[in-house]
RNA sequence: GUGGGUGUAGCUCAGCUGGUAGAGCGCUGGAUUGUGGUUCCAGUGGCCGAGGGUUCAAAUCCCUCCACCCACCCCA
């Protein structure tokens, strides 16, 4: 910026990537919160707070030191003391090494967990993609058995439907482990090698360095020839074809929609077996509202001893909350208090405490003028508005007005409280 | 990191073949001294993102920055 007196430039604005989050918006965020939460507590997942900030080594090790999150999208920094710090990227890793520190491995059953909070990452922020950004996600630890993966999938849809979410698409995988993968990409290497002349530039490119990543491409041209390359569902071990057969199996009988992409691959290193995803509509690039898989691998890439397999999966809260914006209501206000005068002012402060502590949410006007009142009163879509005047006062019932209906009456103090109670 | 788009009133935007700014919404006041929503009238509000250049004259043309947005790369 070059230089200027200009008073405006000095302005402290919001950090790039990062934003406000206000009011009403903030009530489908707590929406969002609210219904996870309940879903999450009756599939018996608890809640862990984890830091948000927390060694380099961790997401070196757990994200994988060759992915571009690792190379150049986190926030490190050099502590006071030298040490290098991150802000989280994402939480899966933090989650195991809690896991891990605290030998939760101890504790009876699979380990359900779940996390909500903000996760950073220093790239250019676009639609649905902030530096600072909100994830909600479980974690179950301590199993391998794809019994767990279908329960934590069919939550996933449940929790969707729960939320509001419309028109979403389940898409499911399997990517193999450690015995077949490395086979499959073999290859998926030598059949790119056949092709590659013709593909796009990016796609020469991932050829050699993540060739998985050639089935995610996005190019028309390019498809054809990726529709030929081998599936990776057809090069499964004898572990994780049986694997992924279970977990469809009993996700058709709980009657859990999902659609087989052989082509959806995961970018982090400890991803293995059952990966998934689903995606939104109106989302535009960034359509993912919520990505997961097994990580069977993950504490061992920890450099734990202790066994840990798991499956999770976290919501891009972000776009989540975008998608239900536009159903936004106005917050609601249950009354009104038009005070007139400096006497009905305190007569209205001890009604509406007492209303308040029933829970009923109450504004006091203290404006003057029964006008700027009524207006402001329907401005904040009260549903009533109590009027206390001089001659309420004097009377000792005062005028108690239904916004929607116009239709006033005439009540002492005590019978208020009973009449919020109707439903409208 | 790369490409494209956009920056004008609190918000959404028009004006851009150069002649120093407009609309709608909002906000304030009034019609209605104790009655909101609809309507009508009036008013408030802008160094036209910043800096420089061309010109008698720049929101408008040129250059450079900056910011935001969208997309790519990558992906949690």
């Amino acid at each position: 910026m070059q230089t200027s007196d200009s008073a405006r430039e000095i302005l402290i604005r919001a950090v790039k990537g990062t934003r406000d989050l206000l009011p009403p918006s903030t009530a489908v965020w707590n929406h969002v919160e609210a219904v996870a939460r309940r879903v999450f507590e009756a599939y018996n997942y608890h809640e862990i707070r984890t830091p948000i900030l927390e060694d380099t080594q961790l997401f070196a090790r757990g994200v994988g030191q060759e992915t571009d999150i690792v190379t150049k999208e986190m926030y490190t920094f050099e502590d006071r003391d030298g040490a290098s710090v991150t802000l989280r990227p994402e939480a899966t890793a933090s989650v195991m090494r809690a896991y891990i520190e605290h030998r939760l491995d101890q504790r009876p059953g699979v380990q359900k967990l779940y996390y909500m909070g903000p996760m950073f990452r220093r790239e250019r922020p676009q639609k649905g993609r902030y530096r600072q950004f909100y994830q909600i996600g479980v974690e179950a630890i301590g199993s391998e058995s794809p019994v767990v993966d279908a329960e934590v999938i069919e939550m996933v849809v449940e929790l969707f439907s729960r939320v509001g979410l419309e028109n979403f698409t389940l898409l499911l995988n399997s990517v193999g482990c450690q015995n077949c993968r490395p086979a499959y990409i073999e290859l998926l290497r030598e059949e790119l090698a056949k092709v590659a002349p013709t593909l796009c530039e990016d796609c020469q490119r991932r050829a050699q360095t993540n060739p998985l990543r050639v089935l995610d491409c996005k190019v028309p041209e390019d498809q054809p020839a990726i529709d030929q390359l081998p599936s990776i569902l057809d090069h499964l071990c004898e572990i994780c074809r049986p694997h992924f057969e279970t977990v469809q199996r009993l996700l058709k009988h709980r009657g859990v929609q999902f659609e087989i992409r052989p082509r959806l691959v995961r970018g982090l290193d400890y991803y293995m077996r059952t990966t998934f995803e689903v995606v939104h509509g109106a989302l535009g690039a960034q359509n993912a509202v919520l990505g997961g898989g097994r990580y069977d691998g993950l504490a061992e890439a920890l450099g734990s001893k202790i066994p840990a397999p798991g499956i999770g999966f976290s919501i891009g809260e972000d776009r989540l909350v975008m998608t239900l914006e536009d159903r936004i209501s106005v917050p609601s206000l249950d009354l009104f208090i038009a005070a007139l005068g400096d006497a009905a002012v305190e007569r209205a402060g001890l009604l509406a405490r007492d209303l308040r502590r029933g829970s009923y949410s109450v504004e006091v006007g203290f404006d003057g003028k029964l006008k700027r009142s009524m207006e402001l009163a329907n401005k904040l879509g009260s549903r009533y508005t109590l009027i206390v005047g001089e001659d309420e006062l004097a009377r000792g019932r005062y005028t108690l007005k239904h916004m929607a209906s116009g239709i006033q009456e005439q009540l002492a103090p005590e019978e208020i409280a009973q009449r919020l109670r109707a439903k409208e």
